[in-house]
DNA sequence: AAAGTAGTTTAGAAATCTTCTAATATTCTT
DNA sequence: AAGAATATTAGAAGATTTCTAAACTACTTT
């Protein structure tokens, strides 16, 4: 039912030539559930895993897979970006103390009686996001 | 009917030390409506006032500011903090072209179902963030 | 298969924002 | 006025992200 479950289809799919670095990535990103990575994160993880990729591909290639859709990033930290793998309408619970992030189903939250767009503007995205204190 | 309109009174309430470059900056920040600020921003905005202040200190001081709650900080894009003097219940249309925050009242957006917060966690705030496209 | 070309990766430098340091200055208390 | 506590500051340092331009890889054409 998935209709690109491996990684090189998902590349092509997207426009992205599949280069060695970009299939590790996408293998580690996609090949499992629903992910929340930074950028240092996914660069130590993909170190461990033997893959040799340079920090400035890790920031290219997260950049290119969110701006083909397959990831979007969230901004929930000042100092720290974070994408996400699952690209489906939902928000997010963010572990102030941890820095964990959690999702939260679309269906799960409704935003209603939201106020028009103002004029001249259109409305990218509405990101809840439920900032959390305490244990985790 | 607002209780501490002047900067003196709204520091010595919050037990902050009433000094030269607060005091300033309180004024710039509480004597008009409801105001969205960087710190580069009221930095700039201090230095055409005539106000000396370093830029270290307008960070300790939108820190100070938020910790005793006369202020709050918005998480909205990762590469630059803003500070809020608005610490009503309420939320944001971000306008991504310009970086522009403008306020929705609390009553304006209603987030009706929410999931409960994971076990060991308190909900600290919940951001609305509508993030807009185009003009303005 | 070889060559050409267009797109990628890379290390390291640079940019940007924020915090730190420790010296100096100011405010408050006595 | 003096002393103690707290603030401010310039500049250095830290952290994250972007840039640069050289080397490399993937794809296309021959």
């Amino acid at each position: 039912m998935r209709p690109f479950s491996h990684a090189l289809e998902r590349l092509r799919a997207a426009g992205l030539r599949p280069t060695r670095q970009r299939l590790a990535l996408a293998k580690l990103l996609f090949e499992q559930e629903d992910r929340h990575v930074t950028a240092e994160a996914l660069h130590a993880e993909a170190a461990s895993a033997g893959i040799r990729v340079s920090l400035a591909t890790i920031y290219n290639t997260l950049h290119q897979f969110t701006e083909v859709g397959l990831m979007r990033e969230i901004v929930v930290d000042a100092q720290r970006s974070y994408f996400d793998t699952n690209t489906a309408d939902h928000h997010h619970f963010f572990f102030e103390q941890s820095g964990h992030l959690q999702d939260i189903k679309g269906e799960d939250v409704t935003v209603a009686e939201m106020p028009p767009a103002p004029a001249g503007t259109r409305v990218k995205r509405v990101d809840v996001i439920v900032r959390l204190e305490g244990d985790k």
